[in-house]
DNA sequence: AAAAAATATATCGCATGCGATATATTTTTT
DNA sequence: AAAAAATATATCGCATGCGATATATTTTTT
């Protein structure tokens, strides 16, 4: 029998999740600055976007189960950048929106994305061509996440 | 200022990340008929490919640090899946080899590539296109994953 | 209206994943 | 040859990430 689709060359979940990684890795020293992780930056970028959500409506935004985000959130509350509030008209509900602290981070983050691409266009790969890798992803992630919201 | 670039949205990186994660899900249900995780599933590809390798390299084709590969082969030493054995030539290395049982479950894994591509393929995405995202992945990963190396 | 189902968070346990650091061995430098 | 540097693993601590499960509230069913 044929071994081929087993190698890690054949594979494509590998590239996916080494890139995945490398690519956080890259963003870690301007993280580090801002002393948060990539996770709390998502989740900053969440709310920068619409203050005033849900745990709920942020753990679907980032395709994460509400187990991950619900800890995420209690840590970035006792860093200061967010606060969580019962809500008042559902009591099931948590609303979480930005303090001064994290808003204020927006401006220290604004330069972030600029300084990644230039750090990998710098070489070699087209940036049209990394569009499409992220048309194709976001596709794929459609795809995959339909069964959550269907 | 503007802070479209902080969207999510139009952020790379995070569709890298979301789907990383999805498809690994898609593997969860395979990966659970044999007992083991998404990355126990890349060691034994790598070492399907080639037995008897050192941590290091294992770590080198995950692209993974020591210190994430060596508790998960000890894990995967106490499952049986595999052998770890301190090289004579040079004592600092721990040779990694395949357990009867570890050669056997690549009798098991060789269908889950195909069903995993039938799964995603069975909709709407065409496989030259995921073909061309691996492509694009594989030439982002050797960049980033070059101070590594170099 | 009471019971059942659904919804929204949260807790627990375990496996990563990684920065910082430690230890043993080998190689290179002086 | 002794000292210094490099290499290969390993340990520690902390932050995810998720399956299983618990709890409180709201909505739907009967």
């Amino acid at each position: 029998m044929e071994y081929d689709q087993l190698k890690l060359e054949n594979q494509l979940c590998f590239p996916v999740y080494a890139a995945s990684r490398l690519i956080i890795r890259e963003y870690q020293p301007f993280l580090d600055k801002l002393g948060i992780t990539y996770p709390q930056y998502l989740v900053l970028m969440v709310l920068w976007e619409t203050d005033e959500i849900t745990v709920n409506e942020i753990s679907g935004k980032l395709i994460l189960n509400t187990n991950t985000v619900t800890p995420l959130l209690k840590r970035m509350e006792a860093l200061g950048l967010i606060k969580r509030v019962r809500s008042n008209s559902d009591e099931r509900k948590v609303l979480i929106s930005l303090s001064d602290k994290g808003k204020k981070m927006r401006e220290k983050a604004a330069s972030i994305p600029l300084q990644l691409i230039e750090k990998i266009n710098d070489e070699s790969i087209d940036l049209n061509i990394l569009m499409e890798l992220k048309n194709t992803l976001n596709s794929l992630i459609s795809l995959l996440d339909k069964p959550r919201k269907g």
